[in-house]
DNA sequence: GGTCAGGCTGCACTCGATTGCAGTGAGCGG
DNA sequence: CCGCTCACTGCAATCGAGTGCAGCCTGACC
């Protein structure tokens, strides 16, 4: 308890000589115009001269807004998140809001709790960066009308706004710059089925082999458990074992991308002169990695400043239409990938 | 706006006929033992149909607690944070209390308003992860009476409850590690003079070289500006450029060793053949580096738990005296390491 | 049967800020 | 000189929950 009690809008009334209505009135930009300007000038210098600062819960309470946003996201120790998380308080913070943060580990049973308590603490609105596809909880949230955007991810079927990479343009990218080099036979490490990037990548790589006639074996595409190295260098043993023939691999993200690197020290792999990985996401430290690796870089403080930005626009005019918005991303080709032996 | 008003306390006292005063009492624990028990299962049981949660400004309001404490951190970005910050939200949560993060950038004026910002916000405590040595700012609020955990670094003089790795104990941990590889010469690119951690590292250093009859020229110690691989770099040419005989480096963080990975591209230098580097922190992926650096690991969950759970202890007992934590840190021991070329 | 104690419950006020409505006074036109 | 308008300010209620105090009712005891 601070020994010197913050002082009370009553406290400034009292001291400006007027009525705590008037000096409310005055305080706040909105209705300042309904108070006689030489009034409200001297209500505000008291106010600052008292370092008056309005009691958010009273105001909370008497307007029903927190001036708080929910972001949930899976786990924040996940590199991918914490750009995004400042992208998102960077845009918050000069619009007076603030953002709790919830970890679900991407369990559903929990993501249901942490909602629920981001949803008792008065959250105006949510940033969801968690998506595994069928989320029958987004859209239960989205009919009752809390506003919404998601990150990263996007919801099929659900008219939720989202702000995700061009997932497609992306791997077509990667692509592209394989087949530049040369490689005709490209493995790509998809990641889960349940997430819709796993899903949306592999379509992608599927189009883009064909298009460009490359081999479309359907053996050459491996679909990881989880986004992890672990699950990554599972996926690619297989692959290897399958198709011992590949020399390149898109994989599904980054970690994926490092579990290759893990089966290629176990099995005397030299990347990039015998194999060939593009990554995703451009993790930090990429570059100092052995070899540096050439990966997708994706603007992640701009989508979560993106992803505020509109969900501030939602809660202001709630009734306007869902627009989900796709950030171009590049290529960042590094030491992982070379022309295939010949 | 949730198309279904969310039930107050007033629609649960009806459901269950009672005045809302008994449903209060009812729903509280502290205060059941005053309304009859059977009473209070009805209500509570009306409360769960209902779906009630009471809203935390009304109550906050009373009971001027906001179940809120404030993160301040340099910067979410930096990989050191996310794990301390999870340590922090998995202690807080279970306890009903949630974190509300600012991002200073290690700017003092940014810092100060993100403070105010947070007491604004009616914060109960703060848990403090910026700091630099000289802090009027975190002096004053101890002075208020603002229960305040900083984690990471630690204050001098202020008498503010900390939890940090025991920064002395982990570098006579790298020293001794070079020193048994039958290194002389070892050099030490130290933190910013204005942080505590980097003047307490670089002080154990000399104590570790002096206590092992090591090189002490003072020299070999270098201070670099920022806690960043470009001043790491600009360090390390600098020692070079003076102590060229110099074998090993004992950096003052992880991202200072990387910035001599890159000095040691740039002069063809062979780690840990030529030159062995020690880091600290055990940032993620630095087991994918080239050559894997060897580093500290500093239990950075461990360390924000700990952090909040001493804030809320302080915040349950405010005149408890100030308590201070060193954690341990164990060395983990990679590529970047070697004996020296004889 | 009367009295008193004590267990429950309800009343009413409070927290701090916002806001619809009423009232005051000045200024102006008729 | 009267009345009306308009600008400004004050009053009082309100948001939802918590809490001191008073009162009721029941049960026990004399």
């Amino acid at each position: 308890m601070p020994a010197v009690q913050t002082p009370t809008l009553r406290d400034v009334a009292d001291a400006a000589g007027v009525h705590p209505a008037t000096a409310s009135r005055a305080l706040n930009p909105a209705t300042r115009g309904l108070v006689n300007a030489e009034t409200a000038r001297r209500v505000m210098k008291v106010a600052e001269g008292l370092g008056y600062r309005p009691n958010p819960m009273a105001r909370g309470l008497k307007t029903a807004k927190s001036g708080t946003v929910g972001l949930v996201i899976p786990d924040l120790t996940n590199p991918l998140f914490p750009p995004i998380v400042r992208g998102i308080e960077d845009v918050l913070e000069p619009a007076g809001y603030s953002g709790l943060i919830v970890n679900t580990d991407n369990d559903p049973q929990r993501e249901h709790a942490q909602i629920e308590l981001l949803r008792s603490r008065q959250v105006e609105g949510l940033i969801v960066a968690t998506a595994l596809l069928d989320h029958p909880l987004m859209a239960k949230l989205q009919r009752e009308g809390v506003p919404m955007v998601m990150v990263n991810r996007r919801p099929d079927g659900v008219d939720i706004p989202s702000i995700t990479p061009d997932d497609a343009a992306g791997i077509e990218m990667a692509v592209d710059h394989l087949a530049d080099l040369g490689h005709r036979r490209i493995g790509h490490l998809s990641g889960p089925a349940t997430t819709s990037t796993g899903v949306a990548r592999r379509r992608a790589f599927r189009n883009a082999v064909r298009d460009r006639d490359l081999d479309v074996d359907p053996a050459l595409v491996v679909t990881c458990e989880h986004w992890t190295e672990e699950a990554g260098a599972i996926a690619l043993r297989h692959l290897l074992d399958v198709r011992p023939d590949v020399t390149a691999i898109v994989a599904g993200n980054d970690l994926i991308a490092l579990g290759c690197y893990d089966v290629f020290a176990e099995r005397g792999i030299d990347c990039p002169r015998e194999m060939s990985v593009v990554g995703f996401n451009d993790m930090p430290f990429l570059d100092k990695l052995a070899p540096p690796l050439t990966t997708l870089a994706i603007p992640h403080q701009q989508i979560g400043a993106e992803a505020a930005r509109m969900l501030l626009d939602a809660i202001a005019e709630p009734d306007r239409a869902a627009r989900s918005v796709l950030l171009p991303l590049s290529l960042v080709v590094r030491g992982s990938t070379a022309p295939p032996v010949t």
